[in-house]
RNA sequence: GGUCCGGUAGUUCAGUUUGGUUAGAAUGCUGGCCUGUCACGCCAGAGGUCGCGGGUUCGAGUCCCGUCCGGACCGCCA
């Protein structure tokens, strides 16, 4: 075999090792490696070479001893070169050892190199070496996605993700679940976020959807006798993205027939202990807290709240009830709230902190009315309301302090207006102040279930209730007759998974009797012919003795951002999509010819202005 | 649809507050030297549509207007 040479021929020698594995157990084999160079060492009269691959660095050495020929070719190698070695495994000298690299203690002499790919130097750097601080801005790794996936720090998150996938099939596996594909070209269901839609060429005018979720085909799953259903599937939905929102993302998707919540919950938690422990090695303790939305909303201004850190809002209404403080006494009248948050050690700020917290946070970020806040010094001086005493009577501030508890030396911040806005916008100071404090534990797992949702809410462009979770989730059975006179009480058999703060999953037990789902469209405000039209084929499915059934869809985006503690759903994706749903490395989305949209007997229209 | 932040050598950034000579640094790149480096080191060199368009001005990277791109958030996301 040669000792050197270009990429002539069909043939380089098999790989006999990664550059991840090798080790003083391995001293004096002849390997082969191949890899990309990661970073060069040219010292004259020898070459050091990082060579990288999936598994890790390894060390190669040119060396003129070894042989000439090679040595003088490795003049050539440049940056992300993929070559084919052959060398020798030989131990460092003990003070030339890499304590950093986990193949520090060996290099491999090189005798004979193949350089099989040529590179340009990369528009940034790609090194493992790279610093965090330095990295390339991510609009240009995006555009170059293929080279940033060679870095390490993306690289692990795919492996990661991928071990998340083998776990998932096993549990389900060994739990007796079903993997069942369900069609991605489905019908449009107009409610809920709006669907991508695909253009029919065999029936001009109609359309396909892609999947919000298959929510209908797993009830059918379930009507069809399949018992246990899961799928690891692709769903989508065209709104506007978030640092934790795609408009494709994957789903664990679940559903089993004769559930109950409780059959559910216990499913769910098994799954992500077996996750936390399998992929992470951490413990986590089941069953998970659970907290109703009533008590979430009310206690941290969120349906997901993020439970690291207490920090819990009060609610201060019956104290300021008759305070003769119109922006209160407004707010009450109108059926609003008075609530509060006491931070504790913030009683000496200065006034600078607080109109600062006030314009820029509250008013701002939040967008809140404004802010009202008592400073209780912690010299013992008397509380400093925003608020003069000739406005609000000192007995009021007095009162407000007893009874959100604040002490000397705290500070308790108050917001007015109206439910549950005013109480989402506490819960977002609530999660701003504990930053401030530092008061999140970075390195803590908060799960907690959050149940009793409403069954519908209120839409004001729309002027009718919708479903706040989908059209199919049954009410609980003691709220069913409030469906007619008081929908807005209905409280619904659905329950969300937090974690940290974050959704990562939700679902709830599905409606199976024909009548209840009439009921549920009645109150929608469907006119039955349209709920014929729409999902027909769930009300007969109904008719021919359906189980009771239920499940639950979790995030596996969300799932694998946070067990690698990323914070973008983009780091988790091997082509994501940028905020206006663009992929920068493809230029997708792209223009069509008009020859093909003629075939789809469809017509793009300019948009006007 | 809206608010805010950013866009300057290949890359990461400074320079914009207060307009003024030839727009800097680090890193990367190219060439040279170097036999134990490990983000090697030393010497030399090349490298710029200051996102784009318009305006104000004797003069614009810097001020104004518009626009594109990226990001965070609000609306939206059953």
């Amino acid at each position: 075999m040669s000792s050197f040479s270009e990429n002539t021929t069909n043939q380089h020698p098999d790989r006999t090792h990664t550059c991840g594995e090798l080790s003083e157990f391995h001293l004096g084999e002849q390997v082969v490696l191949k890899g990309w160079v990661d970073t060069r060492r040219d010292l004259g009269g020898v070459i050091f070479i990082d060579l990288r691959d999936r598994y890790g660095l390894t060390q190669i050495v040119f060396s003129p001893q070894d042989n000439p020929a090679a040595h003088e070719f490795a003049d050539r190698l440049r940056s992300e070169y993929v070559i084919s070695i052959t060398g020798t495994v030989s131990l460092r000298s003990e003070e030339t050892v890499n304590p950093i690299l986990a193949t520090g203690k060996i290099e491999v002499r090189v005798t004979s190199l193949l350089i099989l790919a040529e590179s340009e130097p990369p528009p940034f750097s790609i090194s493992s070496h790279t610093q965090k601080a330095k990295l390339a801005s991510e609009d240009l790794r995006l555009k170059y996605r293929y080279l940033d996936l060679r870095r390490p720090d993306l690289r692990n998150k795919m492996i990661l993700r991928h071990q998340v996938y083998q776990v998932i099939h096993r549990y389900f596996d060994a739990e007796g679940f079903l993997e069942v594909e369900t069609p991605t070209l489905m019908k449009s269901t107009p409610e809920g976020a709006r669907d991508y839609l695909v253009p029919s060429r065999v029936h001009p005018g109609s359309f396909y959807a892609l999947p919000q979720s298959p929510q209908t085909y797993k009830q059918l799953l379930m009507i069809g006798g399949l018992d246990k259903y899961v799928q690891i599937v692709k769903c989508f939905r065209d709104e506007d993205l978030r640092a934790d929102r795609q408009p494709e993302f994957t789903q664990i998707d679940v559903e089993m027939a004769f559930a109950t919540e409780e059959a559910i919950y216990s499913l769910t938690e098994g799954l992500m202990a077996m996750l936390w422990e399998e992929v992470l090695g951490v413990t986590i303790p089941t069953p998970f807290p659970r907290l109703t939305y009533q008590d979430a909303i009310w206690k941290y201004g969120s349906d997901k709240p993020d439970l690291r850190f207490d920090l819990p809002i009060c609610n201060l209404s019956s104290t300021f009830e008759n305070s003769g403080f119109r922006v209160f006494d407004q707010a009450l009248s109108a059926g609003g709230s008075v609530l509060g948050l006491v931070i504790p050690g913030f009683g000496d700020k200065g006034r600078g902190y607080m109109d600062r917290l006030d314009k820029t946070v509250v008013r701002k970020q939040i967008g809140a009315g404004g802010l009202i806040h008592v400073r209780i010094p912690s010299d013992g001086t008397p509380p400093n309301c925003s608020v003069k005493a000739h406005v609000l009577p000192d007995e009021f501030v007095t009162g407000a302090i007893q009874s959100s508890g604040a002490d000397t030396g705290d500070l308790l911040l108050v917001l007015c207006g109206k439910w549950p806005t005013v109480q989402e916008q506490m819960g977002t100071l609530r999660l701003h102040m504990a930053r401030e404090l530092g008061s999140i534990d970075e390195r803590a797992w908060t799960f907690a279930w959050i149940t009793e949702f409403p069954l519908l809410q209120w839409d004001e462009r729309e002027k009718r209730y919708s479903a706040m979770h989908h059209p199919f989730t049954s009410p609980r059975t003691e709220d069913l007759e409030l469906l007619q006179h008081d929908p807005a009480h209905v409280r619904a058999r659905a329950y969300d998974i937090v974690l940290n703060g974050m959704e990562i999953g939700g679902g709830s037990i599905r409606i199976h009797d024909k009548n209840v789902q009439k009921q549920m469209f009645d109150a929608l405000g469907i006119p039955k012919k349209e709920s014929e039209e729409r999902f027909g084929f769930l009300l007969n499915a109904l008719r021919y003795g359906a189980p009771p059934h239920g499940g639950i869809a979790m995030g596996l985006d969300r799932i694998v951002m946070l067990l690698s503690r990323s914070t973008s759903l983009r780091d988790v994706i091997a082509f994501p999509k940028t905020q206006s749903a663009q992929e920068p490395m493809s230029g997708t989305p792209s223009t069509v010819e008009r020859d093909r949209l003629q075939e789809l007997n469809i017509q793009s229209i300019p948009k006007s202005e």
